[in-house]
DNA sequence: TTTTTCAGTTAACATATGTTAACGCAATTT
DNA sequence: AAATTGCGTTAACATATGTTAACTGAAAAA
């Protein structure tokens, strides 16, 4: 239950048996079935998330009514609106299943007794929080300076694991076309 | 020289005067001059800088040699390659100055000695870092959702001092456009 | 099995943005 | 004053991606 999230963990920081035993006393476990939504645009985030099996996404909806991925949680990831999570303002974006998915809760108030109860988790939250920032600068950045093309390609390299397990059309979605610009672009890789 | 980052601070947290002149110890002043550069690609980024007046940009060169521009930091922002500051590995992106700038840099080793000597500024540095996260990932989602005549309105209307102090070319690159592209959107803005 | 749904492909056509090149104008340099 | 530079504009044309619609095959549901 919790042996993927102590692995997780020890990527960044060495925490003791006791002081782990004493972390996962604050996760609640959830199963959420393919579809499932675990936020709701306009209700507020109310848990930062670990995923231990399955497939999530973030994602908001335009006024065409077309939705666009921020960001997919597989397995060993995190999956929240920070933003609403934080402030505990109406979250801007939608989170549901595309799989159904174990997960690991961590409502607020519990994220703020852990770090009183265990204070190095304070250095890990902000390890993670770096590491996101900086690959989300990355993502803007390839953004400005790729084509889908090569947007594509650099996704599949970067998140193998991602690319055989969701659909085609979601990962259109991630890279801002749409799923017949992918089909083509893919076609026109394949020339053979 | 240390006044608007004294309100900048306090904007988030408060340091009584004692606090804050420990701080400021810490900052080198440095004036950079137009077109003078602060990081250059490849070598490894050693200041967190905070800007006191003008401009400066952070930016990639693609293949073809076209800029594309991260990030700006006018007076009271703050700019770094933050994943060669944190890893001591080469910097992705360049910095340089857009106008004559004031700027205070704090160095690695001078920001762990300030949090040694001023704890609270923990908490400022992590809460820093959590805007622009979700500010970032705002940005993504703006490049998946908007059209280039959204995203322009958009920062128009979020960055007016930014809009006002910097050539249109450089929002342009901002917005992963060409500048002649951004022309064509203006003059749709205004057909009367 | 039969039917329905979903994911992916393909093609014709539409549109937004890029490319190239020329021009104007103001600011700066000589 | 003359020349140069930087910035913005404009236009003709090229290209990447979007839109619409039809089709296929596999998976899920009946």
């Amino acid at each position: 239950m919790f042996s993927l999230l102590r692995t997780h963990i020890e990527k960044r920081m060495h925490l003791t048996e006791e002081e782990f035993n004493i972390c996962t006393k604050f996760f609640i476990p959830k199963t959420i079935r393919k579809h499932q939504f675990l936020l709701n645009e306009g209700d507020i985030c109310k848990n930062f998330c670990f995923v231990n099996s399955g497939c999530l996404r973030e994602y908001t909806i335009d006024k065409k009514g077309i939705e666009h991925i921020i960001q997919f949680a597989i397995a060993d990831w995190w999956i929240s609106d920070l933003n609403s999570f934080l402030s505990g303002l109406p979250a801007t974006y939608n989170i549901d299943a595309l799989q159904d998915s174990e997960v690991l809760l961590l409502e607020k108030s519990s994220r703020d007794e852990l770090l009183d109860a265990c204070p190095k988790m304070e250095r890990f939250f902000r390890l993670l929080l770096e590491a996101n920032y900086i690959a989300t600068r990355q993502r803007v950045a390839d953004s400005l300076s790729e084509t889908a093309e090569g947007r594509y390609l650099k996704f599949v390299k970067t998140y193998p694991k991602l690319f055989e397990q969701i659909p085609q059309s979601q990962i259109a979605s991630y890279l801002g076309i749409t799923p017949q610009s992918l089909s083509r672009i893919r076609k026109e890789l394949t020339p053979k």
